[in-house]
DNA sequence: AGCCAGGACAAGT
DNA sequence: ACTTGTCATGGC
């Protein structure tokens, strides 16, 4: 049984296992074989970066209309970068960790994903998110499980989610899924609407507040002017723009924050 | 052992 | 409108 495999020229500015791991998305794991591997819908992906190529376990037909979106990989870095390097401290961070782009990833998978990150570590948020596949998704093929959805979850209660350990999030995952399942929370409206409805929206629910919001319509909804500010990016602005942020970022906010907090995550800061 | 984590909420000024 | 204590759990 071979795999059909796909191959295409990545972008200049495209580094694969940074992005997939930097805070964004919680369940790519590499295999031995040094592929990226993580679920997508209802679809395994094993993604590795070589000699200038992207190389997926996929026909170009699912590629195209799929990973292209979800790696953001028809948006202009260049030129962002270019401009993000009128800053000085956004010019090092875009250097050191260049190749980071904003993933698109599902809007139901980033809301419940970041809501479980809340107060919380990101090895231990990764395994909560597991346990909630593994427990409640379906195995697509061994050891890989979807994502359950949010009309899934809606059926269940806070004592079904116990085996996730996720502590006081497991009510909000709960009232999350039901209001997006009764459609009280519409993502539809969300992804056509400006950013500005989604931050009135998402915080409908229980347990969403800016931050949370801010993450869901960043990596989930693909709107890039929505500015998540957790512990780390406020340090960052208390230290480096206690006036305010730079103007090159303006309109690219998401981003620029992705290269800030991974940056400064990493023990990065000026003294 | 103790501090902290990609926060949000409720209660108290 | 701002400040503070609390919330589960476990990584380091």
């Amino acid at each position: 049984m071979k795999e059909e495999m796909f191959e295409i020229n990545t972008p200049e500015i495209f580094n694969l296992e940074l992005m997939l791991d930097c805070g964004q998305a919680f369940r790519w794991k590499k295999d031995e074989n040094g592929y990226m591997c993580g679920v997508v819908g209802n679809r395994v992906y094993k993604l590795l970066q070589k000699d200038g190529k992207l190389i997926c376990n996929c026909t170009a037909e699912v590629f195209n209309s799929t990973m292209r979106k979800y790696l953001d990989f028809d948006r202009d870095y260049k030129s962002l970068v270019q401009e993000f390097a009128k800053d000085e401290y956004l010019k090092k961070a875009t250097e050191e960790f260049s190749g980071i782009r904003i993933l698109r990833q599902e809007p139901w998978e980033t809301l419940c994903s970041f809501i479980i990150s809340q107060n919380n570590n990101i090895p231990r948020i990764k395994g909560i998110v597991e346990r909630l596949c593994e427990n409640f998704g379906e195995e697509i093929e061994k050891g890989y499980y979807s994502f359950p959805s949010a009309e899934q979850l809606s059926s269940l209660t806070v004592e079904d989610l116990a085996p996730l350990r996720s502590g006081f999030r497991a009510k909000y995952i709960i009232d999350a899924s039901k209001k997006v399942a009764n459609g009280e929370v519409d993502f539809e409206k969300i992804d056509k609407s400006p950013v500005e409805f989604g931050r009135e929206e998402l915080v409908k629910i229980k347990g969403v507040g800016k931050k949370v919001a801010e993450c869901t319509l960043l990596y989930g909804f693909g709107k890039v002017e929505a500015f998540p500010e957790d512990v780390w990016v406020k340090r960052i602005v208390a230290e480096m723009y206690p006036d305010g942020l730079p103007e090159c970022m303006k309109g690219y906010d998401g981003i620029a924050q992705q290269y800030l907090f991974h940056w400064r995550r990493n023990g990065k800061e000026f003294l």
